[in-house]
DNA sequence: GAAACGTGGAT
DNA sequence: TATCCAAGTTT
């Protein structure tokens, strides 16, 4: 009886060893081409921007959602930037919206809606590095470039039993996966790479037990392969606080903003507030606010963590009426608009909290149970005045 | 090279 | 609650 594990010819080398095992475990991802299919380059580029430190599960349903919007780059191309920031809201990293449209109007106009082949070409465009170059060069158009992420730093790190520390180390890294990559496949052999450090040669603890490469792996060999990478000490998250001032008309409608294009949450929309600094003073908050009307304080604070800080927001909230106007630079948005807008996960966190939450689209199309909620905050103010 | 840049899940 | 981590890029 035939049996193809036992037919399997042991790997000449540990990058037969990969696709081999690539061939039988390979998973199967929305934006994957399946065995033998031609690569979709535009469903590569897509999912690899929306990858970068992000999650495959964060990723899914936003490609899906991307993907039935913009069937092609062209689409993508047409599409205003606020869309897209829009269907990108609660994914995170938002300059790869912009960068990502930016890149689609390049790819539509110049490329005349190809995208170049190679990876010196690629690193020319909007949002793509040498991570992602290498990647799409590999991945959709079979070019031979070496592809290190994460994952493959990490399968490097033990295979070879890398002592020196990331960030330093990266050269060293990079020169041993460019010797492992093969000239044939090296889109499998790359995608096998990830799979491995994200499936086998996990962070915490590795299954060297079924793990392809074991028999040449260092790292295990040394009995704590989990140790590998090293990685330089990192520096602590500080924390700064702020305020943010909840403006409801007599209609519903609330009041916000656009933050600008650049920086933290770069474009996006968000409710007024102060500046977000270690020695906020709440007490002096109502300063800030963008118009003098009567504030209450909420009994809640919003806490948020982002890359390089932890964020506590106090909220105050106030009512205006009909004929309010807006302030300039703000806006007064109807409840019905209000699951259109370009809200960060902070904002709806926010929102959320003021009892707004059933106005808004639940982050990526998926359908977020709700969570047992704390008590409106609105019901329970404080006098803030 | 260092710092900025989001978010949610796992531990 | 605190820390780590996830298919990195830009300045």
């Amino acid at each position: 009886m035939y049996d193809p594990d036992a037919a399997q010819i042991a790997p000449f080398c540990a990058s037969d060893a990969v696709l081999s095992w690539y061939d039988r475990h390979r998973r199967d991802l929305p934006w994957r081409a399946k065995p033998l299919e031609p690569a979709d380059p535009y469903a590569v580029w897509l999912s690899e921007i929306m990858l970068q430190q992000t999650t495959v599960a964060a990723v899914k349903p936003y490609f899906s959602a991307f993907l039935a919007r913009w069937p092609s780059v062209h689409d993508l191309a047409a599409s205003p930037i606020e869309e897209v920031m829009r269907e990108w809201a609660g994914l995170g990293y938002y300059s790869r919206a912009r960068n990502l449209h930016a890149c689609a109007k390049m790819i539509a106009g110049a490329f005349e809606g190809r995208f170049p082949q190679s990876e010196a070409e690629l690193r020319r465009l909007p949002g793509i590095g040498p991570y992602t170059a290498a990647a799409i060069a590999a991945i959709a158009f079979g070019r031979r470039a070496v592809v290190v992420d994460g994952n493959v730093e990490r399968v490097v790190a033990r295979l070879f039993a890398i002592e020196a520390p990331l960030p330093s180390v990266r050269p060293l890294i990079r020169a041993k996966a460019d010797v492992l990559t093969p000239h044939e496949r090296p889109g499998d052999f790359a995608q096998g790479m990830m799979d491995l450090g994200a499936t086998i040669c996990t962070p915490r603890s590795p299954a060297c037990a079924i793990c392809p490469l074991s028999d040449f792996c260092e790292g295990r060999r040394s009995g704590d392969p989990a140790r590998f990478p090293v990685k330089a000490p990192k520096a602590v998250r500080p924390r700064r606080r702020g305020a943010a001032f909840y403006i409801c008309r007599e209609d519903g409608a609330v009041m916000l903003r656009t933050r600008p294009n650049k920086g933290l949450l770069g474009g996006m929309s968000e409710v007024p507030g102060s500046v977000w600094d270690a020695d906020f003073d709440p007490a002096a908050a109502l300063g800030q606010a963008p118009m003098r009307v009567p504030f209450k304080r909420l009994d809640v604070t919003i806490e948020h963590v982002f890359t390089h800080f932890s964020l506590t927001l106090e909220v105050f909230a106030a009512a205006a009426p009909l004929a309010q106007e807006a302030p300039a630079g703000c806006r007064w948005v109807a409840p019905a608009d209000l699951s259109r807008e370009a809200l960060p996960g902070v904002m709806r966190k926010v929102l959320e909290a003021v009892g707004r939450g059933g106005d808004l689209k639940p982050n990526g199309e998926q359908a977020r149970q709700a969570k047992p909620r704390a008590p409106r905050a609105i019901a329970s103010m404080a006098d803030a005045g």
